[in-house]
DNA sequence: ATAATACTCTACTTATTAAGTAGACTAATA
DNA sequence: TATTAGTCTACTTAATAAGTAGAGTATTAT
């Protein structure tokens, strides 16, 4: 399951996403719409700006915006920032390889089951967009 | 990610899926070959006793194994079983649904999005069982 | 019967992560 | 130069993960 974090992540990029190339919007306009703790929110959106999704601005007619066009980031890309590895064992995370403990990973059959679902989970995660997480 | 109790659980599955209709199989056997804490795997392999995965007898020449052939256990039903939902939000999991805290279901677009991609990774977890499991 | 075997159950402990908060600091604008 | 608004460091608190200890109960062999 997501974290909280990942959640309100997500759902303030769908807010910027539909706020799109109408300029910076405020942290506390974000945290007012999507229902998000504003000093929480800070902390993630940082985090976004960080690694290329957002720029900001400071004061006056300030906030964050989103660098690219929303259908121009994936799902997955955003979820790899904020929430981490999306395979479901380190060993076959694509972004965020760990060897395992003891295992073979030539032979280990839960290895291979994983990688077919991490696969069959990307193929949706890497297609859809922030700009399918705007409301109508 | 999978917690290291699911990992366990599973390669615990995978082994005895390997011993099935051999008889049963000990704790301490389970653990020694798949390099499990044994008081761990116990309660791991309790939890899949009370739910109609595995039986056990006491004394000697106890042990656990599988009530039903391996191919007949789906992945998705031990995942359940030992980590829980398996989809990405409460709110779009088939077994264990939780209301999110106050977005609208009809409307919220992370929703369709997550169910989506819950129904991808179902699609594999359905059909992969322990026979999938078993190492050569 | 009874000793040995092996699962069962209750009750911990310890470490890590999640979730959120406080407050000072810095940059941009009017 | 005052106001606005993001940035950064450093917490706190609660929950979950991961594992342990030890007594109890059922089964089998002698």
């Amino acid at each position: 399951m997501l974290s909280k974090k990942t959640q309100y992540g997500l759902k303030a990029l769908g807010y910027l996403a539909a706020q799109y190339g109408k300029g910076p919007v405020l942290i506390a306009d974000i945290a007012a719409k999507k229902n998000i703790p504003v000093k929480f929110l800070e902390t993630i959106l940082l985090i976004l700006k960080q690694n290329k999704i957002l720029d900001s601005k400071k004061g006056k007619g300030g906030g964050y915006f989103l660098i690219a066009a929303p259908k121009n980031i994936s799902l997955a890309a955003a979820l790899r920032i904020i929430e981490g590895p999306i395979a479901l064992l380190p060993c076959v995370s694509l972004n965020f390889y760990r060897k395992c403990d003891d295992c073979n990973e030539e032979v280990c059959a839960l290895r291979k089951v994983m990688a077919i679902t991490r696969d069959a989970t990307l193929k949706v995660l890497e297609k859809k967009s922030l700009q399918d997480l705007i409301e109508e």
